[in-house]
DNA sequence: ATAGATGCAAAATGTTTGCAGTGGC
DNA sequence: GCCACTGCAAACATTTTGCATCTAT
């Protein structure tokens, strides 16, 4: 079995008193919870944690491949003018957004065990990757919005 | 054939100058526009809109069924301990997400045409809907991370 | 006429950053 | 000892709100 220890220093991340605590309550939390509540958590047990330090470290796994991102394509809201049923490409560093189709994607079919969790509106594909432009170029930090548009 | 104005009307809202121009910037838009490039746009036809006047607009059409949201989970970023494939059921009221499985998902397939848009990392299913908590309650406007978890 | 919409400015919220100091390796 | 990491405070970006005014119906 892996310790907390083990796990960060796989990851090629210092293993911290800090970071020890966050990654205890990220991978015993069932609600996938946000920075802030980390915070909370890790309070806790460790009176002194900075919330800008679980924002940090919650990046460094998210991008060590130690827990997930739930997805929440940029950090502004997007709107989409088709209300007709279809997916999307989004790319994870330039959060742009295509229109695609998923083979499979008509069929799915929502088992009675989650009509349980609520009253299900609509299913939503997301495909997740790195667009070309982004793969061409070899550093696309500069905001989605203000590159050439498509 | 629908102008501009019927569909305004049709959804109970009235027909202002500023809507008419929001909403026709976000029906031939194609790249899934945030709040601040729609309002860059309408300013080239409508050079006093403010900004939330946009905000408060793209709400409001979202509400109404005229568009839709980009699905975002939330206000705030989200982690998932679990890197093993799973679906999401996600309550549009209070953003609660729940760990679910849908049939068909593991068969899903990206097609050739897809791959051209870049490289694909995930398929992520999403199901948005409303969870029985907020069915049971009336109102659910507390903010999700302040509502009993789980 | 009036309910609803707008513009402005200010606040709230969530997240990131610069920097000096600390601690894991 | 070195370099990655932390805490603090301040900056930043996005979105929301209160209020006085305006306007579509």
């Amino acid at each position: 079995m892996d310790t907390l220890r083990d796990i960060c220093r796989r990851a090629g991340l210092k293993a911290t008193h800090q970071r020890l605590e966050i990654l205890r309550e990220m991978l015993q939390a069932k609600d996938h919870p946000s920075a802030e509540q980390i915070h909370q958590r890790v309070l806790r047990r460790l009176p002194t944690v900075s919330l800008d330090t679980v924002y940090r470290t919650l990046a460094a796994f998210d991008q060590h491949g130690v827990i997930a991102r739930v997805f929440s394509s940029a950090s502004c809201v997007r709107y989409d003018p088709a209300p007709e049923r279809h997916d999307h490409f989004v790319c994870v560093k330039c959060n742009r957004i295509m229109d695609c189709r998923v083979s499979g994607a008509g069929r799915l079919r929502v088992p009675a065990t989650v009509r349980t969790m609520g009253t299900v509106e609509r299913i939503q594909v997301e495909v997740r990757g790195v667009c070309i432009r982004c793969l061409n170029r070899a550093r696309g930090r500069r905001r989605w919005w203000k590159q050439t548009p498509e």
